[in-house]
DNA sequence: CACGGACGGATTGTATCCAATCCTTCGCAC
DNA sequence: GTGCGAAGGATTGGATACAATCCGTCCGTG
């Protein structure tokens, strides 16, 4: 459909290192060495460097002038917050969307859900974890306001680290997919409260594991 | 009291930036010529690249592949939602940080205070936007919760071109320094709900008047 | 042995240069 | 005159080279 527009350096690395982050090869607390990495995307350091900008300022990475950038380290209370916020912003998301939503759209909404459960069943969190965000942010964008979206898609960043480690343990991707079957039907029914509340319940199920991975590390760094 | 610690390029570039959209000398729309404004600052067009990273992650400009960075645009959609955004956020913020206040610290907020007034009448603009800045983040930042500070970071600096346009009216800044006043009393009352609603009205009022600047550009091009 | 300061390698920060893309303009066909 | 397409200038994207900073280490001093 697009007319296959060419993808400069900086828009690669930063694909790149998204997913860096995300699978552990790069973990919290890891200097980003720009020199390294550059070579391995086989670029040189300045559009790497760029892209670390945007990183920063999306709290993926922290950087120290003249030391460099650092993969973020997620505290608790860091974890806390990135949640509440999520609370309050994708309520209001959420009530904007649904009223917006016509039968196509839930329909869409459906085959995506399917995408994550085909994902799921396949074992593939690197897919479910795309699968999983685009479900939401389908819901999330249909509320018509750009920059709500935005902010959520930096929260949802924030967290991207800690998201597929949750997604490893096939219990919480079954109760996923048994919460998703239950935000489906609340689309269907174009009831937006009751959908807050299920999106608030699958918040606080997955922060509660999440914040176990985080004050129980595994692989001391 | 601090070592004068070197500044970077990046960071020099970076509040010339901010303060070229905060004056108006780059307008809305207007495309940043990178080798332009790099001569101008009499740096090299890589750190001031890396400055327009910083300022598209946070809305101030956009950027098109191949084509630069421009100068964003707010529209009046753009307003609004910036602005019930800010309401949300903001309303969370405070009934965070007021009760976490001492006496010590609302005494610092009411220098604060003073320094605003200080510059709304002397008329400097700039001056009185840094200042009206400062007071409202001392309040924000006492919340204790640095993402949240951060996402209202972002939605101030979104309408930071306007919001020296707003200030540029003597009503408008007596009017601030009145609703300013009545805010640091709900502060010395700790009166968290009552401190919402006066920044909820004192949102409201700038809105329309920044509104009206929007539909009515009175420097077409 | 503890402390402090200077040296040197490692890493980041920036300038300069070249390649890739875009946009305007000019010329040509119709 | 209108529309299409190619050429050229302008602008951005990226690679390389060099300067500045940092940090670990070693040495000397007490």
């Amino acid at each position: 459909m697009i007319p296959e527009r060419r993808i400069t350096a900086q828009e690669l690395v930063l694909t790149g290192l998204r997913t860096d982050i995300l699978t552990g090869e790069l973990g919290p607390g890891d200097q980003v060495v720009q020199e390294l990495l550059a070579e391995r995307y086989g670029v040189s350091r300045v559009p790497l460097r760029e892209a670390l900008k945007t990183l920063e300022s999306e709290g993926q990475v922290v950087y120290y002038p003249h030391r460099g950038y650092f993969v973020a380290e997620l505290s608790v209370a860091d974890l806390m917050e990135v949640y509440r916020l999520r609370s309050l912003l994708e309520a209001e998301a959420i009530r904007h969307a649904v009223p917006a939503l016509n039968d196509g759209d839930v329909d869409d909404l459906a085959d995506l859900l399917a995408e994550v459960d085909a994902a799921s069943r396949a074992e593939d969190v690197l897919a479910m974890t795309a699968a999983n965000r685009r479900f939401h942010f389908a819901i999330f964008d249909a509320a018509g306001m750009p920059r709500l979206t935005r902010l959520l898609h930096q929260l949802w960043d924030a967290t991207d680290a800690y998201r597929a480690l949750y997604f490893q343990q096939s219990i919480n991707r079954s109760r996923v997919g048994r919460e998703h079957a239950r935000m489906l039907a609340a689309l269907r029914a174009r009831d937006a409260e009751l959908l807050v509340r299920l999106h608030d319940e699958h918040r606080d199920r997955s922060v509660g594991t999440v914040r176990a991975i985080l004050e129980r590390p595994d692989s001391p760094g």
